[in-house]
DNA sequence: CACGCGTGGAT
DNA sequence: TATCCAAGCGT
């Protein structure tokens, strides 16, 4: 090896690495600011970039700076959020957004220690914020950068491998330089968003490419080693959609464990018997119509949906309209932190027939 | 340490 | 269509 690798990269970065994310906005200082490259990197966690930039967009533009999100009510954050998926992230960045308030004047604090200690925060999250923020020479291991690294130095075995991954982080490491630390971080991770992609990697265009092991020995389709294939159970579920005569749907605040903790949900039951029963303690009904089901796939199972429309409820009073359940219009949806299949099927309703009539039959 | 935790893009 | 997995973290 004639050069380091900071060195051949960063010309690389130079001339074709990506400087206008939207997160990438500097002070005159060139140092970028700590909220927004923390936020970035919470949304970016298992999340593509192409997905999380109008995310990034949407949520700076309402709450532009971390007493602004202290501030906010966890259900504005969890709208923001909603779509994104892993919702824990967002009370996790509301809840360390009151921590900085408190204990450390409403800054994300500038010591490794203290801001891997803040929920949410690991070790590559606080080494890409003190990097790209302050200049602090930290490593960082992604997905990108596992995948660059296991390539250059042919190291073989799922980087979930406790073993794997404490020599990732070794190199990771041992590659970073003092010297422009932001730009090789946000260069190491544009080269594998860009050149040493998962499949087809462009070689002919990598810097590395004259150093790096996969390539001189054929392994650059093998490397990183893929994760076991496993089999994804499936869970099948009743969702309730009760609505009222004025077209509002009764909805439910989920609790603070499982998938979609703290989002807005519709009421769901093991099977269509059990809605049924659940239905009646909600509102007076004589009749449930099927919608179309739907499979619903989450990283580690699949969730199998029925979901069962109940037409014209006269919610019953006292039950309903409380902390965790309320009626609510089709105008105040697009404000709530919902789970994307369930702002689907709701965004395929039909409206609320008018009382006395029935939907004509399609031919 | 293995698992729970969302969603959408790529193949 | 089925599968993999992407700027990971917490328990």
């Amino acid at each position: 090896m004639t050069s380091t690798l900071a060195a051949r990269l960063l010309p690389w970065f130079d001339r074709h690495g990506r400087h206008d994310l939207p997160w990438q906005t500097s002070a005159a200082d060139g140092r970028r600011d700590a909220y927004r490259v923390w936020l970035s990197e919470v949304m970016l966690q298992q999340t593509q970039v192409a997905t999380v930039i109008p995310y990034f967009r949407r949520f700076t533009a309402a709450l532009p700076t971390l007493p602004a999100l202290a501030a906010a009510d966890e259900d504005q954050v969890l709208a923001l959020w909603s779509g994104l998926g892993y919702y824990r992230r967002a009370r996790f960045l509301h809840r360390a957004a009151r921590l900085c308030v408190e204990r450390h004047g409403g800054e994300l604090p500038h010591d490794f220690d203290a801001l891997a200690a803040l929920p949410g925060i690991g070790r590559s999250t606080a080494g890409a914020i003190l990097a790209q923020a302050h200049g602090q020479r930290f490593p960082i291991l992604d997905g990108n950068v596992k995948r660059v690294l296991a390539r250059f130095h042919g190291i073989a075995g799922h980087p979930g491998q406790a073993r794997v991954e404490k020599r990732l982080w070794e190199l990771a490491d041992a590659h970073t330089p003092s010297a422009r630390v932001a730009d090789y971080t946000q260069a190491i991770m544009d080269l594998g968003a860009t050149v040493c992609t998962r499949t087809h990697p462009l070689c002919a265009a990598c810097p590395l490419a004259a150093d790096c092991v996969a390539q001189r020995e054929g392994l650059t389709a093998h490397l990183p080693t893929p994760r076991p294939g496993k089999v994804l159970p499936t869970r099948t579920t009743t969702m309730l959609v009760l609505r009222d005569t004025a077209g509002r749907v009764l909805l439910e605040r989920r609790g603070p464990d499982g998938v979609w903790s703290g989002l807005w949900s519709l009421p769901e039951a093991p099977d269509h018997e059990a809605a049924w029963r659940l239905a009646q303690t909600h509102a007076r009904l004589d009749d449930a119509q099927p919608l179309a089901p739907f499979v619903h796939v989450f990283s580690h199972y699949r969730l199998a949906v029925e979901p069962l429309l109940f037409e014209g409820a006269t919610p019953h009073g006292g039950i309903a309209d409380n902390a965790a359940l309320r009626w609510y219009a089709r105008d105040a949806w697009p404000a709530l932190g919902l789970p994307a299949p369930v702002r689907t099927l709701l965004a395929t309703l039909h409206p609320p027939l008018a009382p006395g009539t029935s939907r004509p039959r399609r031919a």
